[in-house]
DNA sequence: ATGAAAGCGCTAACAA
DNA sequence: TTGTTAGCGCTTTCAT
C-alpha cells in the first residue's frame, strides 16, 4: 500500500553493489580512484535502482553548489534570452548550471527574487541592469559571490560590469540622422520607469537632441514599458496626426518600430522616402521586414559569452579584481533611414 | 586576511538574538508559534548580520524542495515563454519555483537536463512535448513525482498530458484553403525530425492533402529546425521560382511565415491576391505586420495556467490519477489568405 | 512559547 | 583502492 516508494540512497546502492557508501560516492564523480570492476558493480546497482544523486544533500556536505543565478527582466525577449543562451554554452563546459529567474521589470521583484536565488548558494550572480533596491543591493554584498551587472552602465556598480551606455548608443543615432541633415526628430518609447535602460535610452536621445540645440518635443510616451510592436504602431499613427513633418523616428527597440512601420505602411506613407525609421536591438524581425530596420546591435551573445568566460576565471582564482568590460553597440544602417 | 568570511548561519543569528537556532526557524516561517517580541528580536539579528536562509540544507532536513522543473526546447521562443510565464504566476501563489532547462531541440541532452533537475528534487516534472530518450523516459518514471507533458499528444503518455494535435490544427488549415477552391498548396518547414511539433504539422499537411486527392508536392525543407523568419524568407523564394502556380502556402509557424512574406513584398507579389500565406504560433509579428497572417492560436498560456492548476490539484492531493486535457486550437483568419 | 536531541544524504578528512 | 567517522545547516520530534 505504500504507493510512495522513498527513492533510494547512496547507502542503498552500496548495500547493492557490497560496498561503502564512500565508495559508491566516489564511484559516481568523474575522475576519481575507483578499480574499473568495482564501479562497474556500483553502476550497474545504481542503474537497477533507478538511483538519481541526490544534490541537495551533496551541496550541503560539500558547501559547493554548481549554479550560477541569473536574472533577466523578461523571459520573452529575443536579447536576453541570446545572453542567457550565450551564458549557458560558456558555463557547461565548466560544469556550471544556470538558475534562471525574471523580475519582469521590476525591482521589487528582482529583489525578492534575489533572496530566493541566494538562499541556492550560487556560485555567481548575473544581473542585467545596474538599478535595485536598497535590499536588492545589500543582499547581493553580503552574499560575499562574484556578480556581474549586464546590458548598463550602473552608477554603483556591485561589482563586475558587461555593458554599455544605452543613452549614448541612442546619441549616435541622433548624431547620424543629424549628420544626414535632419532635425525633424521622433522618439517612441514607453511612458514608466520600469525599463531602465529604455529609459536610458529616451534620456540620450534628450540629451542629443539638446546637444543639437534641436526640438525635444516629439517624444511619445507609448504606454507600459516594455512596449512592443502594438504600442509602436499606435505611437506613430499619433505621431502622424499631430507631427506630420516629422523626418525621423527612433523607437526605443525595434519592436516598436517595426510596429511604427506597420502603421506607415498602412497609411501608404513610403519609409524612408517620406519618414525615417530607427530602432534598437537588432532582433530579426528588422532585418527580415521591408524595408528593413536601421537599428543598434548590442551583441547580447557578446554580453553572455564574456559573463560567462568571466566566471570562470574568477572562480578560478586567476581573476580578483572588479573589472567593467565595455561593449561596443554598433550602429547597422538598413533600408529603412535615408 | 580571511577575505572569505563564511556566511551566518541559523546558529549564529540565534546566538545573536539569545535564543535557540530552533526558534530562529520558527520565526523565520510565516505562520508560527513565537511571540512578537521574541520574533522581532530575531528578525532585526538576521537582517543586522545579513544572515540568508539555506535552502540546501532546508530541503535536505524536511525532505521536500519549493520548485517545479520544467524544459522547454528553447528560450527564444514566445510561445514557450508565454507558457512558462503562465506556469510561474500559476505556481507562485502556491510558494513554488520554477527551474528551468532548454533542451535545444535535442533528445539527447533533455536526457541530460532531465537528471541534472531530478538530482535537485523536484516536486513536479513539466515537460514540452511527448517524445523522450528510453533513458529520459526511466528517469522520469522512477523519479515518482507527477509529470506533465505539453504541447503534444504524447504516444505513450509518462503522466499528465495538456496538448493538442499539431497534425489535427495544420489539417484545419488545409481543409480551410480547400474548402476555398484552392488545390496548389505548399508548406515549408524543416527538414529534420529535430522539431517533433514542427515534423507534426508537417505530416498533418501531407496527410490533409491527401484525404483530399491533392498533390503533396510542393513541400519545402528550408533548413534545420526550427526555422524562422530567414529560412522562411529563403524557402518562398524557391517556392516561386520552381512553383509558380502555387496558391496558398502554409508555413510551420508565423516567423517564417513573415520571411515568406517578405519576399513577396520584395518581389512584388500582391498577398493574398496572388499568393495565400499561412502560419502557426500566433506571434505578435503575424498581428502586425501588413498584411497580417492567417495563423493557428495554440493557447500557450492556456497551457501553463492549466499546468500550474493540475500541479497544485496533484500536491494537494485533491486529484491522482492521470489527466488528458486537451487544447482546442483556434484558426485566426487574417489578411494574408484569400 | 521555547528548547534539546537527532538525523536528512552525502562527502571531506583521515586511516588502513 | 577502499573504509570509517564526523558533520554540513537545517527542521522534525519530543520535551518542557
Amino acid at each position: 500500500m505504500d504507493n510512495v516508494r522513498k527513492p533510494p540512497t547512496m547507502t542503498d546502492v552500496a548495500r547493492a553493489a557490497k560496498v561503502s557508501p564512500m565508495t559508491v560516492s566516489r564511484a559516481l564523480k568523474p575522475g576519481s580512484l575507483v578499480s574499473e570492476s568495482t564501479r562497474a558493480r556500483i553502476l550497474a546497482a545504481a542503474d537497477e535502482l533507478g538511483y538519481v544523486l541526490d544534490s541537495t544533500a551533496s551541496s550541503l556536505r560539500s558547501q559547493k553548489t554548481d549554479f550560477v543565478a541569473v536574472t533577466i527582466p523578461s523571459l520573452n525577449n529575443a536579447n536576453f534570452a541570446d545572453t542567457v543562451g550565450a551564458l549557458t554554452e560558456g558555463l557547461k563546459a565548466h560544469g556550471l548550471q544556470i538558475l534562471l529567474g525574471y523580475t519582469n521589470y521590476d525591482m521589487r521583484e528582482e529583489e525578492r527574487l534575489i533572496e530566493q536565488l541566494l538562499r541556492r548558494k550560487p556560485r555567481a550572480v548575473v544581473m542585467t541592469g545596474g538599478k535595485h533596491t536598497p535590499r536588492c543591493r545589500r543582499l547581493v554584498e553580503h552574499a560575499h559571490v562574484p556578480v556581474i551587472e549586464t546590458w548598463d552602465l550602473p552608477d554603483q556598480p556591485l561589482g563586475h560590469v558587461i555593458g554599455f551606455s544605452n543613452a549614448q548608443a541612442v546619441q549616435s543615432m541622433v548624431d547620424h540622422f543629424v549628420a544626414k541633415g535632419m532635425t525633424r526628430i521622433a522618439f517612441i518609447g514607453g511612458d514608466a520607469d520600469r525599463d531602465t535602460r529604455g529609459l536610458d535610452r529616451r534620456r540620450g536621445f534628450v540629451a542629443a537632441m539638446q546637444g543639437h540645440g534641436l526640438d525635444t518635443s516629439r517624444l511619445i510616451a507609448a504606454g507600459r514599458p516594455p512596449i512592443s510592436m502594438r504600442e509602436g504602431a499606435d505611437a506613430m499613427a499619433h505621431l502622424l496626426d499631430t507631427r506630420q513633418d516629422t523626418e525621423a523616428v527612433i523607437c526605443v527597440s525595434d519592436l516598436s518600430a517595426f510596429g511604427a512601420l506597420s502603421t506607415c505602411q498602412r497609411r501608404g506613407i513610403s519609409v524612408p522616402d517620406q519618414i525615417s525609421i530607427a530602432g534598437f536591438g537588432n532582433y530579426e524581425v528588422g532585418s527580415i521586414c521591408v524595408p528593413s530596420i536601421t537599428t543598434i546591435d548590442p551583441a547580447p551573445k557578446d554580453i553572455g559569452a564574456r559573463a560567462a568566460q568571466l566566471i570562470c576565471r574568477v572562480l578560478g582564482g586567476t581573476h580578483t579584481e572588479s573589472t567593467l568590460e565595455h561593449i561596443e553597440p554598433r550602429l547597422l544602417l538598413r533600408e529603412s533611414s535615408a
